[in-house]
DNA sequence: CGAGTCCTTGATAAACCTCAAGATATGTGG
DNA sequence: CCACATATCTTGAGGTTTATCAAGGACTCG
């Protein structure tokens, strides 16, 4: 079911082209982490120096990548809490799951961005992760990422930043979700992923969407229908063009106004 | 405007009676923290041992406590990011301000509960934190914090537990924005206050609002007509009995299978 | 005790949801 | 490559929930 694709560590880091998390924590910025397009865990693999002898028995461990096939888990609310992990190629979506099957999408993330992170609190998972398409991840195993922050100060507050940021992101969307329209909450939606996008070097203007209507409402807070209607009014106000998932954004600034 | 009330070190950190929420991190479990009595920095005042001789020059901001009045703000969104707080005494609301200043509560803190975590991402604060009520706060120099982290096993485990709550209490929320009806959303808040006086020793069932039906409705993304009108449907169906801001829970079964 | 704030309740309006049907896109086996 | 099956998307009509506006009552604090 779940591969073991790589597992290098003799071999530097052979991942080390697709992970971009946490490479190089000492120089990442404020928005600079995301167009990193090196392994996640770069910094471990390189500061073998930085190691107590401890670490060089589950050395092993580090490095290690895992595909994920498009609608299959990565992880499930509930699931013990061994490791953090970052998207190195593909997308996913973290479902927080009510009783009798209602959930939420609580978040959509892009190559770069890592995963796992609610599952420190009460070492298990709080929602499920599941993989919008065919994906690869890079595993690191938390208590060997907390191992590292205490010996490294730039590692340290690289991951309280990415906490943090996490916090923040969340009180955003709460924010959307309490105050905003439909309409708002659709325009916000696409401004934001395409902002990430482009951080990514893709185009800010015209993409395609990896998720269905259903999955955007239920991030949203709204209904599929009320989705697909406030696409199609952007699109009567010539401020977006969609085309079924792609999407062209026609007046960012307008959009940004609403 | 803002006083620094205490300001012990030689004193053994006199104002370790009060703050709760990082006493003794080794031994914080899941719901344990809340319950601590112990100064939050009780564990930096007892291990003098542990600080490296940098830290000697900084230790006299540790343990400073600060007093705010009800309705000032311990915090701005925008402000330089430098401590977190932990509550000592009294409660807070975090706000978050969209532009032409339309907000939204992204929550309300307890005493035990921290302050401040948001700003560690930009190395500035994201929300408006305001006192509810005459409260007191602990200040946590976060460098400080991060420091004695890398020193002490346990203590960088809890923030990191800290930190990762946070991100699950969201997550949470942000499912009751996205799913629920407003007498659902009502009745969660109700039990949720409840709950968390409760860990406080404070009754479960019979207590008092510290925010206006105005905060709820911002808190729950609701009005406030609403929160009221669900008051009094809970009311009228015999779960709750409200008068004012008096609380009192009858049928929690009920209120929670809503 | 009086001014201001906060709370409750009603009537009406707006936003969004539900249900339904048809259209478009996607994937699969022949 | 086509035809079919399935999933996804769009649009309409009508219903439900919640917001808005308004007025009066209750509480709080100097």
């Amino acid at each position: 079911m779940l591969t073991v694709v790589k597992h290098s560590n003799d071999a530097s880091c052979r991942t080390r082209a697709s992970c971009p998390a946490f490479a190089n924590a000492a120089a990442v910025t404020k928005e600079a982490s995301a167009r990193y397009s090196e392994c996640a865990m770069g910094a471990i693999c390189k500061r073998q120096d930085l190691r107590p002898p401890e670490f060089a028995s589950s050395s092993s461990v580090v490095c290690v990548t895992r595909t994920v096939k498009g609608g299959a888990t990565l992880y499930r609310a509930g699931d013990t809490f061994h490791s953090i992990y970052t998207i190195c190629a593909g997308s996913f979506k973290t479902v927080v799951m009510h009783r009798d099957g209602v959930g939420q999408i609580t978040g959509f993330q892009l190559a770069g961005e890592t995963l796992g992170l609610d599952g420190v609190f009460a070492e298990q998972h709080s929602c499920d992760a599941i993989a919008l398409e065919d994906s690869l991840v890079c595993i690191i195993p938390f208590d060997l990422l907390e191992l590292l922050c205490r010996e490294v100060k730039a590692m340290q507050h690289h991951v309280h930043r990415m906490m943090s940021g996490e916090i923040v992101r969340e009180s955003g969307l709460m924010m959307l979700l309490g105050t905003m329209s439909a309409e708002q909450r659709v325009a916000a939606f696409l401004i934001n992923l395409s902002q990430r996008l482009n951080a990514r070097g893709y185009s800010a203007a015209e993409f395609n969407l990896r998720m269905t209507r259903d999955e955007i409402g239920s991030y949203l807070g709204i209904k599929l229908e009320t989705v697909s209607r406030m696409l199609s009014k952007l699109q009567k106000e010539g401020l977006v063009d969609t085309r079924g998932k792609r999407i062209r954004i026609l007046d960012l600034d307008s959009l940004t106004r609403l």
